[in-house]
DNA sequence: CCGGATCCCTTGTGATACTG
DNA sequence: CAGTATCACAAGGGATCCGG
């Protein structure tokens, strides 16, 4: 009914465990998809070269998500004791599992251009 | 580099074309895709409907995410003329595109349960 | 009687400045 | 360089109200 073809495929689970929602628990924030698309394309970044790529994030804000990413473990960071301090983040093998779903955001986007 | 096997696929489109961007810009908060799923699912909801399965969402929130959904072309609303008044919100045919996003979600949350 | 609009208050977020 | 502190504002929750 209603002309979603995919229904059958597509189900809410019962009371609070699904898993639609499961995930969104964990990268349900715009600024989260975008810190993460960015290490899905270069693979390493410092904080700075996100902030950089990222136009318009606050550091408050940056700092805020990636630190609730590496407690998801989507993402994992490494600092290097030096001066001045280097931090690098990168995906984990768990958080490179979101790829088809952003592989999917990509190809929507696509049929937006014409 | 990086570890990310896809990232041949995946880039960033140059300076503010990136369709994973365009996409999150139509439906980049939790709400907006909880409301999407709930129409994927089941369909046509009526506003009361939708606020019953969104456990937490105020009806503020509701109606503001209704609204941008319906602008973005992404759910239509039918309002009846009757008293009392019922209004049905469903997909439209360019918001069941977002389709397989919602499976690649589904399946990302899948993996959590163990 | 349903679908919101309005009000008030709490929480989240942006901009800027600043520190180890 | 990689963040935190602070302030101001926007977004969101919850209760109440109301027109059709």
């Amino acid at each position: 009914m209603g002309g979603c073809f995919l229904f059958t495929r597509l189900t809410r689970s019962p009371s609070k465990n699904c898993p639609i929602e499961a995930s969104l628990n964990l990268i349900g924030s715009k600024w989260s998809f975008l810190i993460i698309r960015e290490l899905m394309i270069d693979g390493t970044l410092r904080y700075s070269e996100i902030q950089r790529n990222l136009e318009g994030i606050s550091p408050r804000t940056l700092s805020a998500k990636l630190k609730l990413l590496e407690q998801s473990n989507i993402i994992s960071k490494k600092v290097y004791p030096e001066v001045p301090p280097r931090v690098e983040y990168s995906l984990t093998k768990f958080g490179e599992k979101l790829e088809p779903i952003f592989l999917e955001l990509k190809n929507f986007g696509l049929t937006l251009q014409n």
